[in-house]
DNA sequence: CAGCTTATTTTTGCATACAATATCAAAATA
DNA sequence: TATTTTGATATTGTATGCAAAAATAAGCTG
């Protein structure tokens, strides 16, 4: 009877570096320098190595060979691209969900932004942001779907996304959110994917613009 | 001036393993035998390491804690989520091209399964099989989304797909990829998302069945 | 012989050592 | 002063050694 206690040292390392980069300590672009590394988790360089490496697969970290391993930086076009699969794979999740009828997480899904009332306070931003990103990582999450849940996190494309702040002003997505949370109101999978990929294509949009303005 | 030749060993045995994977060499549920490979490749463990991390990042492995790594296998559930992820991001993938106006690639598009009628031979078949696999990995491609053109990779769900064969007979499907190519032809984007998602999603339910006629 | 225990071999996970390359700073040249 | 050249330092990529755990084989008990 094997298996009585697996705590391997390179998981603890990977949890460890991809919190960092999740939680801003190690900001996009930032040369990942693994001599600190291992004086700030007191191991090896190995379970480093191994710990990189995996990252470099889920595109967290971008390896540049012989230079160093650096914190993945997603330029415009590619923010553009995340929201395109947003709108693909979220899109299809609402659906999927609607017309599964997973009664529970409708209910839920159902009563976000439900106290949210324009003009905004700076507080009401602050919450509405929040609410946003809880909206949308809810989705996917209620959408059972395991591929899809591991691409979210391989490509944290939801914190990116936020990372600089919401991309379009709530006076502008609140009555769109509404649309979508009425769609699933009325059980109505096609309207609500329909709804929440214009929703990401929007802001798509707004990106390309300024993308373009900066170039 | 630096990086006259920089061959990183660690990533010609990512591809070589990637490629023992994808080509079957190493069949899903296989054990990776390092040693083995140390042989084979004739480097040491250390960048056989790195590279299997970086292939469990990117869900060509799985790592089973002081048991060994084993190549991915994807169960009937997988399998289904695959395909509804299939149907959103294709389905983007497409919409957007012909919004974007991409006509080349449209016109290619265009030409898929065109000398294709039923009734089909066994050589009809197999030429079919291959039209699939390639008429769906060209709209990720002409996506000219690489966020989507990696996931599509790192899932490598195309391959997935098919390393069973096709999931529905020809003569249910033939009529299913002519009513997309015809939406590309009239530019319909909208139509041309809906039909490959009712595509993809037809291919699950067909899935679905199969999971729970197993058990 | 079946089932359990013990011993042997293999493999995993980690640490360390070392050579090749890149980075940085000081000295030398124009 | 601006630009090379040169040398010292740091970092990367690789190989190797070693202990703990697991897989496998051999021996023992009933």
């Amino acid at each position: 009877m094997p298996k009585i206690e697996n705590t391997i040292l390179s998981d603890h390392v990977y949890e460890g570096i991809r919190d960092m980069i999740l939680g801003g300590d190690l900001p996009p672009g930032q040369k990942i320098n693994k001599n600190e590394l291992v004086e700030r988790l007191g191991v090896s360089l190995t379970p480093i190595n191994a710990a990189i490496s995996r990252l470099v697969g889920e595109k967290f970290i971008e390896q540049q060979s012989r230079y160093g391993f650096f914190v993945k930086v997603f330029d415009c076009k590619e923010m553009q691209d995340l929201y395109a699969v947003r709108a693909g794979l979220e899109g299809i999740a609402i659906r999927l969900c609607i017309e599964n009828g997973c009664e529970e997480e409708l209910q839920h899904l159902a009563g976000f932004f439900e106290g949210f009332r324009l003009p905004f306070s700076e507080d009401d931003k602050k919450r509405y942001a929040q609410e946003d990103k809880h909206f949308h990582s809810t989705i996917v999450k209620y959408s059972a779907n395991r591929i899809m849940q591991d691409m979210n996190m391989s490509y944290a494309y939801i914190i990116r996304s936020y990372q600089k702040g919401l991309i379009r002003a709530p006076e502008e997505t609140l009555e769109e959110h509404h649309s979508i949370v009425n769609a699933i109101k009325d059980r109505d999978g096609f309207l609500a994917q329909e709804m929440i990929i214009q929703h990401h294509l929007k802001s798509k949009e707004v990106l390309k613009q300024q993308c373009t303005s900066e170039d």
